[in-house]
Formats: C-alpha cells, sequence, structure tokens
DNA sequence: GATCATTATGACGAACCGTCAAAAATGACG
DNA sequence: CGTCATTTTTGACGGTTCGTCATAATGATC
C-alpha cells in the first residue's frame, strides 16, 4: 500500500500545503518547474531528490518547534512525510545526520540575516550593532533551532553526520567567520578602530562572537531563571555588546553615540516585518 | 534472582571498588559510617537512599563521559548499577530527572572551584579573573558536564524533572548570581570599578557571565572547528575577559597590568593539582 | 513470629533506531 | 511497445531504551 493514499485522512492542512508544493511520491505541478531548474546543471532525478530533502528538512523543523529537541525522531519524520522509513534513511544516514541537515539550514538563515543587516546605513559599528540585532532575532524566532547548533557540534552527533554534510558545515562555518572578521577589516580600515596592542583580528572578532553567542544563549535557555529575568531582554545583548566593543575602543564610544537608537533603526528599517512576525506569533 | 551475585562477573574493578565504598542492597561496611551520618538528622533508611543516589549520580557521570550526552541511558545505568531498573526510576523520575540531578553535581562542583578561586591573593579584578579561570578549568575537566549544564534548561528537560529537584537548581542558579554580583559590589567598595551610567550591577554581572559562558562552550563544542583552533586556547578566555572589563573600565585596566602573569599564578598557586591533572589524561 | 508498610524486582508494552531482502518504478534498448 | 537491468522504495524485523506495574522481598512493630 502506497503510503499517499493515506494523505488526506492523516494529514493536516499545513502539512498538506507544504508537501503540495513539492509532491510525494510522483507528484503534481512539479513538471512545470523541472525545466527552469534543469539549468543549474542538475539531473532530474537529482533535483527530485534535492527538493524532496527541502521538503524534508522543512518538515523536521515543524516537528523540531513541536516536540523539542529530543523529541524529534526519524520515526516521526516517517509518519509525517509521505515517504517510507527506508527513503528517508535514504536521505540521512541517521537521526544525528537529519539534526545536522537542520543546522545548516538555520546557520544559513542566520547568515541571510547577517547580510541584510549589514545594509544598514549608518558606521562601521552601527553595522556591526545591526548584525547583532539580527542574531538575538534569529534566536528569538527560532530558540530551538538556535541552540540545536549547539548541541550539533558535539562529538556524538559530528561522528554519525554524513561527511559531505560535514563539509558543507564547515564551509558555512568558515563563511560566517570571515564574515565576521571582514566587520573588523572594514572597521580597522575606515580608522575607527584600532587594534589593541598584542590582540589580532581573530582574536577580536571571536570575542564579539562569544559575547553574542553567550548572551542569546543564556537568554534563550535560561529564560524562565532568575538571573536572566531580572533584565531587559530586550537590550540585554546591545548591553553586553556596547560594552565589550567600548573595550576594544570601537568608536564612537557608547558614551558618545546613542546606540539605543541604532538598536530601534535596525528593528524598525530593516527587520519590521520579522519582529511583527514574532509579535503576533507571542498574541497568540 | 539478586543481581548482587552477578557483582564477581560483571564488574570490572573500577566499578566495584565504586560501590562498595556505598554498598549494594545491604552492602557491608556502611555501618560505620551510619552513626556519623546520623547526627545530621537523617534516619538510616534516608541515609541509605542518600548514599546510593551519591553512589548512581556518580556512575551516571562515567557513563555520561564514557558514551557521550545522548548515549546516556536509564537503562545502562540500571545494567552498570547492581540495583534493578525500579530501584532506579525510585531514584530519578526520568532520564531528564537523572540529567538534572547531573548538573546539580557540575553546578555545586564550579561553586567549588568559584570559592576556592576567590582565595587568590590580589586586587578585586584580579580575583575576577581567578574565577574566570576556575570556570575554564572545570568546561576543560568536565567537557560534557559542562555542556549538559546548559541543555538540562532545555523545556524538554525541565518539564520531566521532578519538582525538588528544580528548586534545588534554582537555589544552586541564585547562589551562583549571588556570588558573581558579589564580586562587583566588592569592586566597587574598593573603588577600582565605578557603576557606568544607565547600568546596574546586575547588568555587569551578566555580561560577565554571558562572556564567559559563551567562551568555554564555544572553546569546547567547537574546538575541532576552525574558528577556535587558530587561536590559542589556553588565553582565550583571559583575552576576551579582559576586553570586556576594560569596557567597564574596571581599575587596573589591562594595559596597566600583566593579566597573563595573574593568570599564571591563579594556575600555579590554586589550581595546580588539578591541571596536573589533565595534563596527565591527556597523555594517556 | 504474625502483621502490615515500605522498597525492590524484572516482565511488559510502546517508541524509536537502523538494516535489509523483496517489491516497485525507471529508463535504456531492441 | 516489451524486455530487462538498474535504481529507488517499501515495510518487516531485531535490538535498545523508556517508563509502568503487579508481585516478591524486606523491615519495622507489636
Amino acid at each position: 500500500m502506497s503510503k499517499k493514499h493515506e494523505l488526506s485522512q492523516h494529514m493536516n492542512m499545513e502539512q498538506a500545503a507544504a508537501s503540495s508544493a513539492y509532491g510525494c511520491p510522483h507528484g503534481g505541478l512539479k513538471g512545470l518547474l523541472d525545466k527552469s531548474l534543469e539549468k543549474i546543471g542538475l539531473s532530474k532525478s537529482e533535483q527530485k531528490k534535492a527538493d524532496r530533502e527541502e521538503e524534508l528538512v522543512e518538515l523536521a523543523v515543524t516537528i523540531l518547534n513541536q516536540d523539542g529537541f529530543a523529541g524529534m525522531s526519524l520515526e516521526k519524520l516517517t509518519a509525517k512525510s509521505c515517504y517510507s522509513k527506508g527513503t528517508i534513511y535514504n536521505h540521512f544516514s541517521s537521526k544525528e545526520d537529519c539534526l545536522s541537515a537542520l543546522c545548516i539550514r538555520a546557520v544559513s538563515s542566520i547568515m541571510v540575516f547577517f547580510k541584510r543587516a549589514l545594509e544598514f546605513n549608518g558606521n562601521s559599528r552601527e553595522k556591526a550593532v545591526a548584525v547583532h540585532y539580527a542574531y538575538q532575532l534569529y534566536a528569538r524566532m527560532q530558540p530551538t533551532l538556535f541552540m540545536a547548533v549547539l548541541s550539533s557540534k558535539a562529538p556524538g552527533v559530528r561522528e554519525k553526520t554524513s561527511s559531505e554534510r560535514m563539509q558543507l558545515m564547515d564551509a558555512l562555518e568558515f563563511e560566517i567567520n570571515t564574515f565576521s572578521d571582514q566587520m573588523f577589516r572594514d572597521a580597522i580600515e575606515d580608522g575607527s578602530l584600532v587594534l589593541p596592542a598584542h590582540l589580532s583580528i581573530e582574536t577580536l572578532s571571536f570575542a564579539n562572537w562569544a559575547m553574542s553567542f553567550g548572551t542569546n544563549a543564556l537568554a534563550t535557555s535560561a529564560a524562565e531563571a532568575k538571573a536572566v529575568n531580572r533584565l531587559d531582554p530586550n537590550t540585554l545583548l546591545l548591553q553586553n555588546i556596547s560594552i565589550l566593543l567600548d573595550g576594544m575602543n570601537w568608536l564612537p564610544l557608547s558614551k558618545d553615540w546613542d546606540y539605543k537608537k541604532t538598536w530601534q533603526r535596525v528593528e524598525k528599517e530593516i527587520f519590521a516585518d520579522d519582529v511583527q512576525l514574532i509579535e503576533r506569533r507571542l498574541k497568540e
């Protein structure tokens, strides 16, 4: 029996909508897309597989959001999808491999956010602030996925991840690194930052990342604990970053510039849509 | 059949040594300890249970270190211990509850480290540096446990943790918070730190924590990745913290004081034994 | 040593993992 | 078309882990 026939019984509207865009076993309107996609140099079967992987990752994200990190299982993914176990394992060599796929998706999204943030019109330190805003925004939009990225670095997960995916992962991380380094290079270039004695660009770049990551991770996972509750979550990261960048002597210093205004401008000028999305979700 | 009889067959020396100190079902030399322990106000049965819990947590830690986070299971704990499933579940209401117990153990150890660090002879900023050293040292000694503390904050884990353990956890976190805040109070007291405009002690304390946590977490879990590899792991945290504390204007600033020397003094004067332990472990 | 309360045991059903032989779909070629 | 080799899909299966619960063992009390 084909799982296809269960569609109308077991699928809710959301899922149906999601998968009809691609199509189960030999799905419907896909032919229309094929031509344009073949241009990229993928054979039909390769393209089909890529499409399905996209579909499965999407589905896995919804499971992750519903049932949390530990609740995510390939069994559930099999049940929710219209494919069978074997096919699922044809895409993901293991549960951990699937998790890594989710993380690649997450990091890619973050990178897109970062690039959007960079379009903010301001001085080099303001641009850095905008990038931090983007990071914090993503952490709030996708808390589980955000934390999952960290878990995916655990040895147990890495060991069970396919080597191709590992390469992709590493390449992405390298891209983010380069991106971060570049922000500091730009700042040195335009004179607003002078490399402190004994410190390299890499060191500053890492410190910057560590602070942002640490703040977001604690804010995300310790949200109910008192340590974080006592502080204003909206400007937590801004404050922490301001202290750090002041420590680097990145001009203009926070005493000479209203970065809170910058923060709000970023919110309104670049990420208004996404913020609205969060707020709408909170009301429900 | 009692599991006790399997001891000589299935237990290795290590485990046997560990459990003989307490004793399976109605273990041997325990009576000697009972009197002194009763003073604290626990009945024999309560004490016995507490002892066994201690033993189980110890055992769980070894499993965690061997098989990693995901590999830890109450099934394995049952197999390695000399008790049965029911008894194990009598101590831990679920796998997650057990994990929380491990984290409580971890945070307690960290707190002990912190207090030792505070005994360092130096100015207030040096003492803060010593505490960071302690944090980083623990993260290197118990990387899996260190990361597990974060995972235990996930909603899925908290939900399945017994309420008593949750309370203990929250109390511990509060203690660490208070401890951190106090460092800043002391610094303000002795005049080496002036509260910057619009910033509270809580804000500084949190920034300090976030930076330390972020650095250690990234260093621990991204050790194989290039981002961290390119930097010196031993002074990573010191550098990051130095920038941050400079940003707070905590005197003496890093340009006026050799904190690398402080760092090394802390290592030698307070944590020499533990560092040796790590290095010995690396050689094997 | 008879009685009752507490604790320990391991068999059990359910969920999940990852594998694999068999079935179905695909597509190349006459 | 029909044939047949290749590729993909399927779901049944063995193994592990979870958490529960009826039953058995233990211990306290009189």
